[in-house]
DNA sequence: GAAGAATACTTGTAGCGTCAAGTATAACAC
DNA sequence: GTGTTATACTTGACGCTACAAGTATTCTTC
């Protein structure tokens, strides 16, 4: 019978409201501020940080816990207005390289104080240490059961050339 | 200067890949055995335990974290499918409330039981009664300041009449 | 070394959410 | 009681995501 008592209820209902109200909060000041997706912000950002600000596709959308279909139509756009760049992996044929551009790297620097700020303004700054380290633990936790298969995690890993 | 430290970053990180993961994995279980959005599920759900099945839009909006557009939008797609109907309210002419018909409790008591299975096996289960204190706490305080005029709290409250 | 399977994407379509604008009613000011 | 403002939606257009299907490599197995 999969009902849920006093506890489980407030925190399920706590959890649904903060993922209902977090993402809009997070577009809204990125696209206000830098005419950026927060998740556009998370792709530049992660190449940013990648040596020779290179990537796979799939180590990206790994970063960025996102499906390769939808990353594709995001480096479509990025592309289109010249903040990233695609090309073939000469490693792997099958696979394909994407680069910050110039014009990527000024928008990520620029973006990225705003951002920050608004990560504290809206969560970091409302939970004590403890709390922070019980989300943090909560939230790896339930990563883990989201994606089992680990497809997300490695990121910027030793293992996948990008040439 | 806006940076983070490692606890931070943790919490942060772990807080956006839940953000990710959870919606769609929510709306895949929904989709898949219900032919419903999880969204559509909490709309539905959210009558079903009104007074006479039926709510304002707008403490309907409140209940489930959403816009009144969104919720509009929904509300239409479910008229059309015979789960809910609209009609004015006599007692504000500005006013619509939507009515859950038969077959939308039908459909929302068919959904229920897969649906806090899923809301199990994804989050729960994987959590201690320590740690689900803790989230809930968590969420509230956070849900508290991404919707400070607490818009979205009180769901079936006292105040606005819906006849 | 050839067939079959798995990987790494890309693309098209359809559906959902946001934003801006519009309409209708109510509440308030004076 | 009239004009202004605020509330309660609805609607249309546009952008983003998911899903399904398709293509091009690479790996595996016999």
């Amino acid at each position: 019978m999969p009902s849920m008592d006093e506890l489980e209820s407030r925190a399920w209902r706590g959890l649904i409201r903060v993922i209902e109200l977090l993402p809009p909060a997070l577009d809204a000041q990125m696209q206000r501020d830098s005419d950026l997706t927060h998740f556009e912000f998370m792709v530049l950002s992660m190449l940013r940080f990648a040596p020779d600000s290179t990537l796979r596709m799939t180590a990206l959308a790994q970063g960025t816990n996102a499906s390769l279909a939808r990353l594709s139509h995001v480096c479509s756009r990025l592309e289109g207005r010249g903040l990233v760049e695609r090309f073939d992996c000469p490693a792997d044929r099958r696979a394909t390289n994407v680069r910050l551009t110039a014009a990527g790297n000024e928008c990520v620097i620029a973006a990225a104080p705003g951002h920050f700020a608004t990560a504290r303004a809206l969560v970091i700054d409302h939970l004590t240490p403890e709390q922070l380290a019980s989300l943090a633990e909560i939230t790896e936790a339930l990563g883990l059961r989201l994606d089992p298969e680990n497809r997300t995690l490695p990121a910027v890993e030793s293992g996948t050339p990008t040439e």
